[in-house]
DNA sequence: CAACAACTATTGACGTCAACAATTATTGCT
DNA sequence: AGCAATAATTGTTGACGTCAATAGTTGTTG
């Protein structure tokens, strides 16, 4: 415990409210606005969990990736596709599944998209007429070759505040619990 | 049925110099099925990058949170309404929205599934009859701390295979890097 | 070898959720 | 008094996850 965490939560509305006011209203009594004993464990704030923030800054990660990619017409789970595909030499679309968490029928839609930017193409599998292998083609790499350095500078921007060594050290701490949970 | 992973290489790319990489000249047919010149720093896996290891831990944290959330008819995000309210006694729900990263009109649906169920009230504001001071109710605050040690759990879960030290660390990490955006 | 179970890709339906635009009531400014 | 700005709200749209159903194919087994 013990971190600075209360920096981001501020003390609710000063209300400077210089109009002398009406009616209290509401009286009901099952609300107790006085300021209860404090420090209690489950009040602190939403920063204090670690499972918050990991939530928190994944939108913002998740955001800042796709308006990153939106000038391209795709959206990061194409990116994560074709990340994927760079390093596998084809998939089937049954392992881009088990592998990227998304459904069968997502990737469909998926890969007909970067069909269409001609980032990827369906082959047919040699041994099993039912699979199909998705490779990248030529343009397909390029693209990753032309936006890799942007994509760096997105997750730099993202974790803009840490030095190099924090860095190094958030990202093997994620890794570790990424790795558990296949993910 | 198990490929090799990939992912388990070295963590985080030092990124030196960028090397130039020589174009295979292909021409022809695009797609080049055998394994290229690999190595090449835009080929390398998708845990590479610490923005994709925090949106998909991101992501599995909020499933995490919402299947404990589940039995109580509530989700992540009025979870978060309570333990915001929780802090600072009373806000308008203009300040939920900005403090909390959603959109005015989502704190609207929220606060009324909270009323439903009887853990938060609206309250006109003093000074402005256009604004709703939200407060936790007495059953709402007595909810907060019944499911404390159970939230807790989830994020104990969730950092599983890492000891007291690297979660503290984590979360440190995740603190500096939460605080810039304001978020 | 013929019937059947399992599997791959695909389509479709349904519900959720987040981002925007538009509306209503109210406030502050001049 | 008039007018821009603001708080809450409604409505709409698009992305997304889940689940059920289907067509084509494979493997198994009786």
């Amino acid at each position: 415990m013990a971190h600075g965490y209360e920096m981001l939560e501020s003390p609710a509305v000063p209300s400077a409210g210089r109009t002398e006011h009406r009616e209290p209203a509401i009286t009901r009594q099952n609300v107790t606005p006085r300021a209860m004993d404090a420090d209690e464990p489950w009040m602190r704030g939403l920063h204090a969990d670690t499972g918050y923030l990991l939530y928190r800054l994944g939108l913002r990660s998740g955001q800042l990736f796709n308006t990153f990619l939106q000038e391209s017409g795709l959206r990061l789970r194409h990116y994560a596709v074709l990340r994927f595909l760079a390093t596998s030499e084809g998939a089937l679309q049954r392992e881009l599944s088990a592998r990227l968490g998304y459904d069968p029928s997502a990737i469909v839609g998926l890969v007909d998209d970067l069909e269409k930017q001609g980032f990827a193409e369906r082959r047919p599998a040699p041994d099993d007429r039912r699979s199909r292998i998705v490779v990248l083609t030529e343009s397909g790499r390029a693209f990753l070759r032309d936006t890799d350095e942007a994509g760096q500078r997105v997750t730099g921007e993202l974790v803009g505040p840490l030095d190099a060594a924090e860095r190094e050290s958030l990202h093997a701490l994620l890794l570790k619990i990424a790795a558990d949970g296949l993910n």
